[in-house]
DNA sequence: CAGGCTATGCGCGCCAGCGCACAGACGGCA
DNA sequence: TGCCGTCTGTGCGCTGGCGCGCATAGCCTG
């Protein structure tokens, strides 16, 4: 607890979160990186730091959409607490950054013996849960526009800087639309001095006015964590 | 198991399912009756047999979308197994029927007692997540045709009819389009064969020719089930 | 510094679904 | 029998996003 850490993991009993950390591990996540495949059994559990991780849904196989995101707030693997053995989604290190880790046999083991972290990680599931609902009727209501700036927010959220790696492809893929349609939205936003991006580095200019710019399930999933994090 | 039984209960083992069968009260679901409202308490838990129930994601308050559905294979109140006090998601009987209804207060102990039902709703927890990732990839990528064709399919299954009362309206509502939308959707199906309606009374003539219609998420949704009752 | 790769910008025709408005058809009720 | 409310069908102009193809511009590497 000397420097930031992961607010799952702080939200534990004394005792039960030093018992937890004694089974982390540091790691570096690596912008790119896709840490689960759908189907593929769990190895490790990850929870991020200064990281972060998008979950994409896949269509036919192939990864098409974002439905998630994890940063410090968070964890990837909570299907554990399911009792499942293999990642139900893929999980791509969207900000490269630390994060602890566990193997899942270890984790297993300690979620039997914890209480406390299985009342945790139940609230968490429902929190990603929100998520997913909110990915459907915001991709169904909003337009894109709204919809950038919202991602932007999260992103920014999590990432803790105000600058991160994204391409306009990179972006598209996430929202699930054609690079194009990022071109002009991305484009409104940074003629009117919200953000400004250059050559796959964005930069977050006017936060708030970002805020006003991002469609209500910015504030809808904020609201979700403060009753998590109660 | 004389007659018909939710399939979930079906699953418990002899000793657990005797006990859970003694907490349940047989009710009637009534159509259009609204079982939950989001963030009120959870009073009941209930196991369709005949009849089925929407879930539906709410933008600003208001129900606007289907993101679930429930029927014999499933149950409403899952969130109990998560320990949530409250409903996350509006709760519509879409079909109406028979069900068994256990108070959530004798659940959660039930639940505490059988670590065999712990691991079931665990699982059927799982099955709803994918449905909602599922909602939420198909509502982006997929024509409203094969859409509506899915949802009837889906219907079907959890009616064990081959005709229920929907009008073009509703089923607009569950999709999030207009009705306009339906109307066309609908009617391309009727002029292929595949459904008749009348006055809010839709039957399926063809339910092969309607899993040709519908899009990959059919059968994407049955998959996860065969293996969830494996 | 030349050449190639990546990121960004733009134009074009197209279409699914939108909002709005209105019209016919059926059914239940007085 | 007539009336009214509900369900269904149609027309019209609009627009967000699609697919495709091409142009520029910045970066990296040889």
């Amino acid at each position: 607890m000397t420097a930031a850490q992961n607010h799952l993991i702080e939200l534990l009993p004394r005792r039960d979160r030093a018992r937890l950390l004694a089974l982390c591990e540091p790691v570096e996540l690596v912008l790119g990186e896709m840490l689960y495949q759908p189907g593929t059994p769990t190895r490790h559990v990850y929870f991020p730091v200064d990281g972060f991780i998008s979950l994409l849904a896949q269509l036919d196989g192939e990864p098409v959409l974002e439905v998630g995101m994890i940063g410090r707030e968070g964890m990837l693997g909570v299907q554990l607490a399911l009792g499942l053995e293999t990642a139900p989604l893929h999980a791509l290190v969207q900000g490269g950054g630390s994060a602890l880790r566990v193997g899942s046999g270890a984790f297993r083991r300690e979620l039997a013996a914890s209480p406390a972290l299985k009342r945790l990680l139940h609230r968490y599931l429902h929190v990603l849960m929100t998520q997913l609902t909110a990915s459907a009727t915001c991709l169904r209501f909003h337009l894109l526009g709204p919809r950038l700036a919202r991602w932007l927010l999260m992103s920014q959220d999590r990432a803790h800087r105000n600058h991160f790696a994204v391409t306009q492809q990179f972006l598209a893929y996430m929202l699930g639309v054609r690079r194009v349609g990022v071109t002009s939205a991305a484009g409104a936003l940074q003629r009117a001095g919200l953000i400004e991006y250059h050559h796959g580095e964005l930069r977050v200019l006017d936060r708030s006015g970002l805020e006003a710019a991002a469609c209500s399930c910015y504030a809808a999933d904020r609201q979700v964590y403060r009753e998590l994090l109660s």
